[in-house]
RNA sequence: GCGCUCGUAGCUCAGUUGGAUAGAGCGUUGGCCUCCGGAGCCAAAGGUCGUGGGUUCGAAUCCCGCCGAGCGCACCA
């Protein structure tokens, strides 16, 4: 509908121009949808917005308006100032089913980050709803017809990943010997039993687990490593609360250890600084760790994300970016170009030996008491928003040269990360996008415009304009679900002031978070049930298929919860909410989809002639037999280009989650009221035929290309 | 202090360049499976759109004030 309205614009301005003598850019001329399908296919408001100009009532100008002729349209009716239009119906399928609605194929390939998970635990909620989104505008700017690249970024320097080898080290004190074997293990039981494994069970029956050290540290060293093995419930067992088999619960729970351990002692907190060192000199074991761990943990997100279908094209890891010199090329870019200076180590000013970027010049940062941002620091080192800097730079081609790729080793698809070195055969190029979206959540707005205002004092004005900053509000936890797993015997430090407010924000510090595997895990033992009372055979029967679907819901559902609400509203987390499957939820708009196909596969079963939708002379035969209420369904999908191309420009992705619930709704709504397959007159049977057949490849394909909602065959 | 965001039904939320009777879901109440799958449908009840002004043919939407809540403004990332 996108390139239909172009043209009815432009039509219509001529004739407002000829008619009235009043030219009008034709993007000016609002078009919209009536609020039910039966006043017409679509609509326009132009006639309320001449009225001020001509000064004369909207319904007479929409009046002689009417006869205007636009492509594809049928008839326009008015309504007091309303313009409805009701479309060539058999002109509108065509279209629908060829994707004439659309642009195809637009110049220039976008890039957008998301995900950038720490990767030094489990991913949680809050990360999801950052993949949810990104993933969904990459599916909407291809649907667009934009070439896309897919990156998520990589923080493999920082304190994150040192703490968490601070535990291993310190707190658990275990050599890279061990955590390898941890990460082999883990791999073998994820696969020999999928994912319910509990890590508990596992560490505590490892007999390697039970060095002297460990016996000792445990309090268990009276006893050989078989009988600790053999111990049911451990003295320890509640130190990994929370882990089910995989390596990144496994540190998510470690994790929270840390924070408690370097407030013991100044001796623990300097094991940060040290482990710090240690990684950036390389060559030694707690960088081999480091390296290790963070390699692992990515594996584990590209398997969750895999979960959601959200891939990625590219790695780019923070390491290479220093290690290939993109940040001395940035610096001497920010030099050169006067961005930066550097405040006198002797003088008064509190950055004294920084450099530093100005800001109180711009506009963007009127106001601030203090309107100068650090770049490098007094020692020397860099910060993040410096490293992000020499990123986006590259992201734009702006640096003049790009990374080396290898593949990212043992990921569930094909994907290449980033490396300092070398290339390997195949390797892509990749960066030099002519716009970037950063998926980042609105917490970090202040540091996003500071990078875009990098670009624009380097002289890059027009990447600098291009350089969008996708912010969200955060996904909180419901308090009402905090003190309800409290009361299941889960500990947090919450205050009793914390407690009293609606939501509290999650830390992974603090290990208070949602994990979630968790979350799809709970999901899909919730869509098993399910699935059970309905058929209650297929578990014995045909388990993958069981399991198949169960995945497939929880995906929906998780989806769909990550979607629905505006981005500017923070998401408080209730594990019963996202669990429902009813309502306003992605199983609903599965299951539009599964009753619509099934019509379709009982009618062939019966014998009946299904008519082909891709068939021009089926759709001319059965276009005039339509319902009214039929055609108002179908109607629905005319909007959704439109809706798209709207939600991608203001970033607002439930548009179109929206749109597609209204398909399904009114759908279910057809299905109670229009018996197709017992309607007894055959002209009429095969138009509602048509209409489901329809309907069922509209919805799927939109909810597999827009919201990468799977659709199964049953449920 | 400065900046951004939010406040709509008991609860969770839609309502997008100001437009047709302010809508969904959950929950409540009452209906609907010998009939294409009840993860569904139909109906009822439930609203001073935080509040007070203003702009205009028209305001939940735009402007100003006030009240309440969240977030940001590091040589952390």
């Amino acid at each position: 509908m996108l390139t239909a309205v172009s043209a009815w614009q432009e039509a219509l301005s001529a004739e407002i121009e000829a008619r009235f003598g009043v030219a009008l850019d034709p993007a000016q001329i609002p078009f919209t949808f009536p609020p039910k399908t039966e006043l017409g296919d679509a609509a326009t408001t132009v006639a309320f917005a001449l009225a001020k100009t001509l000064r004369r009532p909207p319904a007479e100008i929409a009046g002689a308006l009417a006869g205007t002729r636009l492509p594809g349209v049928r008839e326009i009716r008015t309504a007091g100032g309303y313009m409805n239009l009701f479309l060539d119906r058999g002109w509108a399928v065509e279209r629908l089913l060829s994707r004439g609605f659309l642009p195809a194929g637009l110049e220039g390939k976008i890039i957008v980050e998301h995900t950038n998970i720490n990767p030094n635990k489990a991913a949680h909620v809050g990360h999801l709803r950052n993949a949810v989104l990104g993933d969904t505008l990459v599916r909407c700017l291809r649907y667009l017809g934009r070439q896309v690249e897919v990156q998520n970024y990589i923080d493999d320097t920082g304190v994150q990943v040192a703490d968490v080898v601070v535990g291993f080290q310190r707190i658990l004190g275990w050599k890279l010997r061990d955590v390898r074997s941890l990460i082999a293990l883990m791999r073998d039981f994820t696969a020999a039993n999928g994912t319910y494994v509990h890590l508990q069970d596992l560490i505590f029956s490892w007999y390697g687990f039970w060095t002297a050290d460990n016996l000792k540290r445990f309090g268990l060293d009276g006893l050989i490593p078989e009988q600790a093995c053999a111990l049911p419930y451990p003295p320890v067992y509640d130190y990994f609360h929370g882990a089910m088999g995989r390596f990144d619960a496994f540190c998510w729970g470690l994790y929270a250890r840390v924070a408690p351990w370097y407030a013991q002692s100044e001796e623990n907190k300097a094991a940060r600084l040290d482990t710090l060192h240690l990684m950036e000199e390389g060559g030694n074991e707690t960088a081999e760790m480091a390296a290790l761990v963070a390699e692992e943990m990515v594996r584990c997100h590209l398997c969750t994300m895999e979960r959601l279908g959200i891939r990625y094209d590219v790695l780019p890891h923070e390491s290479d970016i220093l290690k290939i010199g993109f940040w001395a090329s940035c610096f001497e870019k920010l030099k050169t170009s006067g961005a930066v200076h550097r405040v006198p180590a002797d003088s008064e000013d509190k950055n004294r030996g920084c450099w530093v970027m100005a800001l109180q010049e711009s506009e963007e940062f009127k106001g601030m008491s203090d309107a100068d941002k650090v770049i490098v620091r007094s020692n020397g080192t860099v910060t993040y928003i410096g490293k992000d800097m020499a990123y986006q730079l590259w992201k734009f081609g702006l640096l003049g040269r790009d990374f080396h790729y290898r593949p990212f080793p043992g990921s569930p698809y094909p994907i290449w990360r980033t490396d300092a070195v070398s290339s390997e055969p195949g390797a892509p190029s990749c960066g030099g996008g002519r716009a970037v979206y950063n998926v980042i959540d609105v917490r970090q707005s202040y540091l996003q415009k500071i990078v875009k205002e990098g670009l624009r004092q380097m002289g890059h004005e027009k990447e600098a304009e291009r350089s969008v900053h996708f912010a969200y509000e955060m996904v909180a936890l419901a308090t009402k679900f905090v003190r309800s797993e409290m009361e299941k015997g889960a500990h947090f430090e919450l205050s009793e002031e914390e407690l009293a407010k609606p939501f509290v924000e999650m830390s992974g510090r603090k290990g208070l978070g949602f994990q979630a595997d968790l979350l799809l895990d709970r999901m899909k033992d919730r869509a098993l049930a399910e699935i059970e009372t309905r058929e209650p055979e297929l578990a014995t029967t045909d388990r993958a298929q069981w399991e198949h679907r169960a995945e497939a819901l929880a995906t929906a559902a998780l989806r769909f919860y990550m979607v629905k609400y505006n981005k500017n509203q923070v998401v408080a987390f209730d594990l019963e909410q996202a669990l429902a499957f009813e309502g306003d939820t992605g199983p609903y708009l599965q299951y539009a989809c599964v009753r619509a196909e099934n019509i379709l596969r009982k009618a062939a079963e019966q014998g009946l002639a299904v008519p082909d939708p891709a068939d021009p002379s089926a759709l001319s035969e059965c276009a005039p037999h339509f319902d009214e209420e039929g055609w108002g369904l179908l109607s629905l999908f005319l909007r959704v280009p439109i809706q798209v191309k709207m939600a991608v420009d203001s970033l607002d992705l439930n548009i179109v989650a929206r749109q597609l619930y209204d398909a399904a709704q009114a759908f279910h709504a057809y299905y109670h009221h229009f018996p197709v397959i017992q309607e007894p007159d055959p002209a009429r049977r095969s138009a509602r035929l048509l209409t489901v057949a329809l309907f069922a490849r509209l919805l799927r394909e939109g909810l597999d290309q827009l919201l990468g909602i799977p659709v199964p065959e049953r449920m």
